[in-house]
DNA sequence: GTCTATAGGCAGATAGAC
DNA sequence: GTCTATCTGCCTATAGAC
C-alpha cells in the first residue's frame, strides 16, 4: 500500500471498498458486479481484480472494515462515560444513521444471503453479530445494576431482542419507503427497556 | 389449467412454485436460477419458461401465493375465537414454522433485495407487510380493550415493533445457526405485550 | 496500477420440432 | 407441455502490454 502525497486522497483500494460497500448495502452481494464498481469509479474491471483478485476477497474486506468501524463506534460510545440507557440509544442511532443513507446494515443484508456466501464471509458475518451481542449484553447488565434499564430474562436474551428489532426495522423500513418507521420502532424498543 | 385424474397430483405449475419458493427463501431471488429449478424438478429450462415466461412472472406468482396463504392462516387464527394474546402467539408461530424449515420469510428475504426487484414484485412485497400490519393492529387494539394485552403508543406502532422483531429474529437466527434464538426473541416479545 | 483483449461459463430467454 | 438447440448478454477472472 502506497501513501499518497496529499493526506486526504483515499487510494484506489479504499475507494473500491467505499463504492462496493454502498452497492452491497443497497442491492446485496449477489446484486452487484465488478462492472458496477468499474462504471462508478471510472476504472476497468481488470484494475479492480488487481486490488481484489476475487469477488470473495472484496466481500471479506468489506465485512472486515465494516465490523472494525462498528467496533470503533462502540468503543467511542463506551468512552463517552454516558449511562447505560444513553449508550443503548447510541447503539440504536448507529443503525439509524445507516438507514438514513438509504442503506441496510451490511451484515443484515449478508445475513439474508448467508447461504450463498463463501465460507470466510459467512464466518465474518456471524462474528459481527456475536460481537454486537456481547457489547449489548455488557451494557444491559450494567444498566440493570445501576437501575437505568429494566428487562425480564438474561442480558443475553435482551441483547438478542435489541438486535432483532433494529435489524428487522431496517429491513422492513426500506421497502415500505418509510424511514420514520425505523425511528418509531427504535423509540418503542428503548422505551420498553428504560426504567 | 388442466385438472389431473388423481386429486393429489400437483401440476407442473404448482411444483415449480414449490421448488422456487424454497430456493428464494433460502438463497434469495438473485441467488437462484431457472437451471436450479430445472435440476431439482427434472424438466428443462424451456419447459419452465412455458409456465412462467420471465423470471419476474415467477417471482410475482411466488409472492401472490405466499401472501394468499398467509392471509388464509390469519383468517383461521381469527375464526379460532381465541383471545387477542393467543392470536398474537399464533401469528408469531407462523414465522417460527417457516424458520424451522430452515427458511427466511419470503417477503423478508425479498425486502432485503427490494432495490433489485421488478416493479410488480416490489408492490406485492409492500402489500404483504401492509396487510400484516393491519391484521396485527386489529388484534392489538382488541387485546388492549379486553385487557389481555398492554403496550405504550398506538396499535399501529406496536404492530410495527412486532413485525420488525420477528423478521429480524429470523434474519439473524439462520447465520447464527441458532433456531432457538428466534423462539427466545419471540417469547420475550410476547411476554412484553401480555398484560 | 491500469489498460486492452479475451477466455469460459452461466444467466434469462426464444424458435421450432414432437 | 416438453423437448433440443441456440442466442445474446453479462458474469468472474486471467494474460500480457504499457
Amino acid at each position: 500500500m502506497t501513501v499518497g502525497s496529499a493526506r486526504d486522497d483515499a487510494g484506489t483500494g479504499t475507494r473500491i471498498l467505499d463504492v462496493a460497500e454502498g452497492l452491497v448495502q443497497v442491492r446485496g452481494y449477489n446484486g452487484f458486479s465488478y462492472a458496477d464498481i468499474s462504471a462508478k469509479l471510472g476504472i476497468t474491471k481488470a484494475a479492480l481484480h488487481y486490488h481484489y483478485a476475487a469477488k470473495a476477497d472484496l466481500g471479506l474486506a468489506l465485512i472486515t472494515r465494516y465490523a472494525g468501524r462498528f467496533t470503533e463506534a462502540l468503543a467511542r460510545i463506551d468512552t463517552s462515560g454516558a449511562a447505560a440507557a444513553a449508550r443503548l440509544a447510541g447503539y440504536a442511532d448507529l443503525y439509524g444513521r445507516v438507514l438514513r443513507e438509504g442503506r441496510m446494515c451490511l451484515c443484515g443484508m449478508l445475513a439474508a444471503e448467508y447461504q450463498t456466501l463463501p465460507p470466510l464471509m459467512r464466518d465474518a458475518v456471524t462474528s459481527f453479530f456475536e460481537a454486537s451481542e456481547r457489547w449489548l449484553e455488557k451494557v444491559l447488565e450494567e444498566g440493570r445494576q445501576d437501575g437505568t434499564l429494566r428487562f425480564a430474562g438474561t442480558p443475553g436474551a435482551a441483547a438478542q431482542v435489541v438486535i432483532a428489532c433494529l435489524e428487522g426495522a431496517m429491513l422492513v423500513a426500506r421497502p415500505q419507503g418509510d424511514l420514520y418507521r425505523f425511528e418509531s420502532v427504535a423509540a418503542s424498543l428503548l422505551a420498553g427497556l428504560t426504567a
